[in-house]
Parts: C-alpha cells; sequence; structure tokens
DNA sequence: CAGGAATTCTGGTCTATACCAAGGCGTTGC
DNA sequence: GCAACGCCTTGGTATAGACCAGAATTCCTG
C-alpha cells in the first residue's frame, strides 16, 4: 500500500485547489490554520506551508502578515495604451480604488539616469511616490519621474489624482508614445511593506518612458505589482 | 551579543548576493552545495533553502535538477512588436538560440476558443508546439494555434522555424497588429518537464493575438517563459 | 460600559535529522 | 576501448519540535 508516488505537499495543493474551485472557499475568505490543514492531512507544518506557498506562486491564495491565507480576489486588468487612468479603469472593473501619495520631492538627475531618459545631467525632476489598490488591498507601488525642465511648475501642481490628466490639460503634453519594460522579480523591503507582502514576494516590475507629440519625454515611471494582482493587457501594431 | 534582529536567511541570501556581485561566483557558474554553504554559515539547511529560493525568485540563480544552483544568465530581451524572430534577435543579442517542435496536429475549435478567436465552433485549428532557448538553456515553450480555414494548406507548410515569415510570404498576411495578455503565473507539469524546470516554477505567461490588415485573427499563441529568462518591452501610441 | 491587560491563535523563523532519487564519475570487467 | 555497475554527491521531500512576534479576541477592571 502506500506507495508515496504522490508527492506529499502536491496533495495538500490539489486538496486546497478543489476547495477554491468548488467555490468552498471563495475569494476573499481565509484558509483553516497552517496548523489544522497539517493535521487534517496527516502531514508536518512544513510540508503544508511548502504547499500554501506553490498555491501563492500560482496566484490563488495570499497571505496577510500572522493572520491567515486567504483566497486571491481577480486580478486587475491593466491596459497601459488606453488614456484611462487607474481610479477610472479599476472602478470600471467593479473594484473600489484608491490611491495614496507617499512622498513628493525633487531630486536631481545622475548619469545614468539622464542617458536613460534623454534629459541632461543635473537636471530636477520631481519624484512622486504612490501606492495603489482596490477594496482595501494594496496592489502596486509606483515612482514617478518628471523632468521640471519640461514641465515649468509641475511640482506645485496637485499630482494626487492623476499625472496623465495633468500633462494633458495643464501642459498640452498628452503622452502619444509609451515604451514598456516588463519582468518579473521580487519585492524588497519598502515596497513590501507598503504593498503589505513579505520581503521576496513575487512581482512584476513594469518600466514605463512615456513621450509626447514630439518624442520628448515628459513622464517616467516604475511600478511594483503584487504578482497575483496583474494582468497586463497591451494592443498595438506591428513596426516593419 | 548575536541579537538575531537580522534573519539568518537573509544573512545567507546577502553573503551569495555579495558573491555575485562581485563575480566570485559569475554567470552559468554553481554555486557551493547547499550543505557547505549551511555548514559555512553556521545554519540548518532548510534555511539555507529558504535563502536560495529567494535569490531563485529575484532571478538571481536558478537549480538544475539534483545538478547543483548556478549563477542565472542574463535575461532575453523580447520585442513582440519587432517584425523579427526569436533566432534572429535571440542572436543578436549574442546568444546561441535553438527552437524545438514538439509536436503538431489538428484540433477543432471549443465553444471557448470560438469565441475568444472569434472563428466558427468546429473550426480546425492547426497546433504547434515548441520549445525555444538559448545557450542550451531552454527559455520558453510555446503552442502555436492557426485557422486552417483562413490559411489553407497551412499544415503542410515548414512550420517549424518562422510561423510568422510563411504567414507573410505564402499567406501574404503579415502581422499588423498584436493583442498581448501577460500574467505572472507558475509551471504546470508539462511545461516544467520541457524547461528541466521544477513544477510550481515562477513564470511568465504571454497569450498573444495577432492579425493581418484586414483585422482577421491569424495566430494565437501562449508563451510560458522562464520568469528568470525573460525581459519584455513593448512600444506603442496611446490609443485615446 | 469602555478601556486596557492578558490570553490565544496565526504565521514566521530555525534546528536537527532522515531517507529518497537522480546526476556524475570512477572503477571494474569484458 | 567501452559499457555496465556501483558509489558519492547533490538536491528533493518529509518529520518533529521549538520559540518568536504580531493580530485578534477575551476577559477583567475601574
Amino acid at each position: 500500500m502506500a506507495e508515496r508516488a504522490v508527492v506529499k505537499a502536491v496533495e495538500v495543493v490539489v486538496w486546497l485547489r478543489t476547495l477554491i474551485y468548488e467555490k468552498t472557499l471563495s475569494t476573499g475568505m481565509r484558509l483553516p490554520s497552517e496548523r489544522v490543514i497539517s493535521e487534517q492531512l496527516q502531514t508536518s507544518r512544513v510540508t503544508t506551508r511548502e504547499a500554501l506557498k506553490m498555491l501563492e506562486t500560482q496566484g490563488l491564495i495570499y497571505r496577510s502578515n500572522r493572520r491567515g491565507w486567504f483566497v486571491t480576489p481577480p486580478r486587475i486588468n491593466y491596459d497601459p495604451g488606453r488614456a484611462m487612468f487607474f481610479m477610472e479603469y479599476v472602478a470600471e472593473q467593479g473594484f473600489k480604488p484608491f490611491s495614496h501619495q507617499i512622498s513628493k520631492k525633487r531630486v536631481l538627475a545622475d548619469t545614468a539616469l539622464a542617458s536613460l531618459l534623454s534629459i541632461e545631467e543635473g537636471d530636477s525632476l520631481v519624484e512622486l511616490k504612490r501606492v495603489r489598490g482596490a477594496d482595501n488591498r494594496p496592489v502596486y507601488v509606483e515612482t514617478i519621474l518628471l523632468p521640471e525642465r519640461r514641465l515649468p511648475g509641475i511640482y506645485d501642481h496637485d499630482l494626487a489624482h492623476s499625472v496623465t490628466t495633468v500633462l494633458k490639460e495643464e501642459y498640452n503634453k498628452p503622452c502619444m508614445n509609451v515604451e514598456l519594460e516588463v519582468i518579473s522579480s521580487s519585492l524588497d523591503k519598502d515596497a513590501a511593506e507598503l504593498l503589505q507582502a513579505p520581503v521576496g514576494y513575487t512581482s512584476v516590475e513594469i518600466h514605463r518612458v512615456s513621450r509626447d507629440a514630439q518624442g520628448a519625454l515628459v513622464e517616467y515611471d516604475v511600478e511594483h505589482w503584487r504578482h497575483d494582482a496583474l494582468k497586463l493587457k497591451v494592443e498595438f501594431n506591428i513596426r516593419s
């Protein structure tokens, strides 16, 4: 009997996944505690945790510091090609969005930044940090850099809501062209804290360079998303 | 003395990361074995493994089944907006690319697939599976679906190299418009085997719908990338 | 009844140990 | 010369137990 043809941790994964698929456990609900699961399936806590982490990697469940494991809500569709801002498209998908500004300050472009953004070294940039989320769950942090020379007075505008709108309405510089860079990475300490996630949590990192109709850089933006909260959509035409 | 202000596993992470950054361990090299690291840093193997997994999530190292842990090579830049094919752009980046066809067969569109691809239910599709990689390291698996009705005789063409080229040269249907969907996910058993990665390994899943100049679907493609092998780049103009 | 203190519960970290399975490699035998 | 066998190393899986830190709840007190 009892060949262990199957991996024990996978058994736990399957058991939990079934509960989730059949909606015994549904979005937002807490899973049984690690100790209870272990007892139920006759396994050790280490093995149970391994299973939970697999489901976390799949994005099916997430943990909240010392509170428990929960079933992950649906992902947010994010289409950087649509001229809409966060609050709008998140609400459109039936979530209750929020956006908190963390900081706003001036920084000077060092060599690397200057060449990356094709501006002059030493140029002043307005740096904006935010956390954004839906239904009380923070999903990404972002750092925005705005070249002050091209956007005089930008520091004094209210940027808490929509930078895109300010650029368009106040400066007549709608972002026309976007360059995205996307990699899978992990959260550092700061980002993890803001997203209420463990350090090292899998993340999706998006770098976005936006240019106006003349091809001049108007916004540089780095976003760190919880990996399980994002479905990125992009549509474009091939450049031949 | 000895406050454990720091997490032991993080100590290990920092130690290894330093070795990597200062190039004591460089691309492709094997790390010391788990047991050796544990002894060296006076910690248990479980803790060491935890640290290794953190570095794996960051994409700094990867493991090869029972052979050891290795320093991850640079990521491949992938820009689906450029009208180039895999072998070309990978070679351009200094890698030695390869591409293996796994299977080629006909499948019939079910309801879900039909509506997703805006074709008729029951329509025949040519399904192509491949693994691709660089420098002997498989980096992604893909499944391509081609609607046979729109591409008569497509099954009999040599599709092993570049589907894009066949579509353009033989059918005069260059892909003009692309719709991407990107999510962070994890590898299932089949994909994991093909990529020589552990089951559950973090992956980036890309769905790609390509259309010709008339807006008709000509190619549907699902790619599963090792998360640490990909840097996705996209450039496009905003739709207002 | 409100506010604070104590308790309980949950995940977070860590140790020590054990055995398994597969890759790598050297040795042995033909 | 080379294939087959077998040993050693490496990661893979699993157990049992311990203690910590923070969240949640309960309970007690003024």
